[in-house]
DNA sequence: GCCAACGTTGGC
DNA sequence: GCCAACGTTGGC
């Protein structure tokens, strides 16, 4: 099992919103970059757990907790003409952005900002961190997950 | 294959 | 709203 990190807007789904959708979950739609996708079709599995990190809004960090809970699943609005997303290059028969389902799991009890994620000496080496990180999906490893759990009285 | 122009991300 | 740091596009 890993660990990962996933980025989104709340004001455009939040872990309210993916709470909202219980166990059946959401599909983790509409990422756009290759190196993201290679991480959501080769390396993310089922079972793996997710922090839910806020982006583009006043407080950035981690929200909460999702579990995946399938892998290899086509996004579907690269073929939706409606979307922002869509892809007039990809094709049904060979589908560029593969992604996966997530499924909330918890709120952390307090939510764990970029700041004090900045000021953790253990967190140095987080990609999250790094000068021009852009990437929407980051790996996490197991000592930084427990490190960030842990910060003011999660976990 | 190079690289300038352009678009996007995301903290501040 | 600003802007640094990327990724992508497309002319050549």
């Amino acid at each position: 099992m890993s660990y990962w990190l996933f980025k989104t807007e709340p004001d455009t789904f939040s872990i309210d919103d993916l709470k909202a959708r219980g166990t059946t979950g959401e599909i983790w739609d509409g990422v756009r970059n290759y190196q993201a996708r290679n991480m959501l079709r080769d390396q993310v599995q089922v079972n793996d757990r997710v922090f839910i990190y806020h982006s583009n809004c006043e407080t950035p960090g981690v929200a909460g907790i999702a579990r995946v809970i399938e892998s290899g699943v086509v996004d579907p609005m690269q073929f939706n003409p409606d979307s922002k997303y869509f892809d007039p290059a990809s094709k049904p028969d060979a589908p560029r952005w593969i992604t996966v389902k997530v499924a909330y799991e918890l709120h952390l009890a307090k939510p764990v900002s970029l700041a004090s994620i900045k000021a953790h000496p253990a967190l140095q080496d987080m990609q999250l961190v790094k000068r021009g990180n852009r990437l929407s999906i980051l790996p996490v490893s197991e000592e930084q997950w427990e490190t960030i759990l842990h910060i003011e009285g999660n976990g």
